[in-house]
DNA sequence: CGTGATTTTGAGTAGCATCAAGGCCTGTGG
DNA sequence: CCACAGGCCTTGATGCTACTCAAAATCACG
């Protein structure tokens, strides 16, 4: 898969290392704009975020980009099919990473737990994509950001009474990309959610949810 | 994994269950429009389709319906993250299909090539999901359908000279929900597909691709 | 053959993309 | 410290695509 949730994937990955040869490197320090791996790049390990922000996009043949997802602190991606990435990776921001082997997926005599863990992260992250894609396919402009930043307050958000504060380390191009819109339309719509005191924009990436509740039903359509 | 290709997942199955204690059962003949597990359903196994033509889909808060995916002759479907399904699963035509045990999945002796097999299945399914994102953020209208068109000849098509003929056992409001299109708008594309000779449509549900070449040309949106 | 469902076609509209200009931050050099 | 240049981001005007509403045509089934 290419972006599992901690629960469940990294747990497993950290308790099987414990009692085996050392798999583990050192943390390697990403600059911004630096790029991870390659789309068909041969899959060199796993990579866990421990700082940070990466990106994961394609291209397509005529030159468009998709933005495929972002990776936060406790993701692990970095494997596609048959070995192979299908995606480039990019740090947004400075991050950490370490690196693990991928024996879990390809080896021989790959350690059961760890499979099982891999194949958890991996069915969740299907219903992930899931989500994304109906996002994509039914809602307009507007609640596809809603959803972006409910999302992201999930994730990222501190709370702020009963606010939920949060940097936003994506630029808006990046956010166009992975919602399937243009920045214009991005940034109309990020208006629209402040006018509508939805959220409160501190500066370009740090962001304040003023009503969490709202914005995720905005974001499944209930207008 | 939801929706997985045969190669690799299918034969190691199989083979699996060879050298076991028997986790087949008998074919299963399913009536078109009947139900094969619903959305929380906790999942009772896999699903391997033999014949006919399945449907997955997901409701949405509002009433509004996406289908995730078709499931066709070869392919295993049916279980979700936590044991769950997150989807229904419909027959759309008259389905024979045969259910396996879990094993693989959720048991504590889980066969490691099993579940090696399972995760490739997996992970092949993520690739094609990522492939659908970038349709449906990037693609116009026209497009979408001659990917569909385009992946349904390559999955489902027999020659006919240089053409490609195959049966489309689903509506064409399940294609707009696939497609995230309305069936307007679906039919629109199909004519205007028609009319650049691109495809022919014999009857409402016998389509023939004249050029699958320029369809797929077409579909990557190489206007 | 008739009835209801599905599909196709048509007209009008809403929403988003495109093109274009102006504002805001950042970093650099005088 | 200030001026300037180059990115990003925002806002505006316009056009096109696809949705909505509506009706006609075709298909499926009794």
């Amino acid at each position: 898969m290419y972006l599992a949730h901690p629960s469940g994937l990294k747990a497993h990955t950290v308790a099987t290392q414990a009692h085996s040869k050392p798999r583990l490197r050192l943390p390697w320090c990403v600059q911004a704009g630096a790029n991870l791996f390659r789309d068909g790049d041969r899959c060199a390990g796993l990579f866990e975020i421990l700082s940070g922000t990466v990106r994961l996009s394609r291209l397509t043949r005529d030159g468009r980009r998709s933005v495929i997802g972002f990776g936060f602190p406790g993701d692990i991606l970095g494997f596609g099919p048959e070995g192979h990435h299908i995606a480039d990776c990019d740090a947004i921001s400075d991050a950490r990473v370490i690196r693990h082997r991928p024996e879990g997926l390809h080896g021989i005599g790959a350690d059961p737990d760890q499979q099982r863990a891999l194949l958890n992260g991996a069915l969740r992250q299907i219903a992930g994509m899931q989500d994304h894609c109906m996002m994509l396919g039914r809602l307009p402009a507007r609640d596809r950001v809603a959803a972006f930043l409910s999302q992201l307050g999930d994730r990222l958000g501190v709370p702020l009474g009963r606010y939920l504060a949060f940097d936003l380390p994506m630029s808006r191009a990046d956010i166009a990309d992975y919602l399937g819109l243009t920045n214009e339309t991005v940034s109309r719509s990020l208006t629209e959610l402040r006018n509508a005191r939805l959220i409160a924009i501190e500066n370009l990436h740090h962001f304040v949810l003023l009503s969490p509740q709202h914005l995720t039903a905005q974001a499944e359509g209930e207008a």
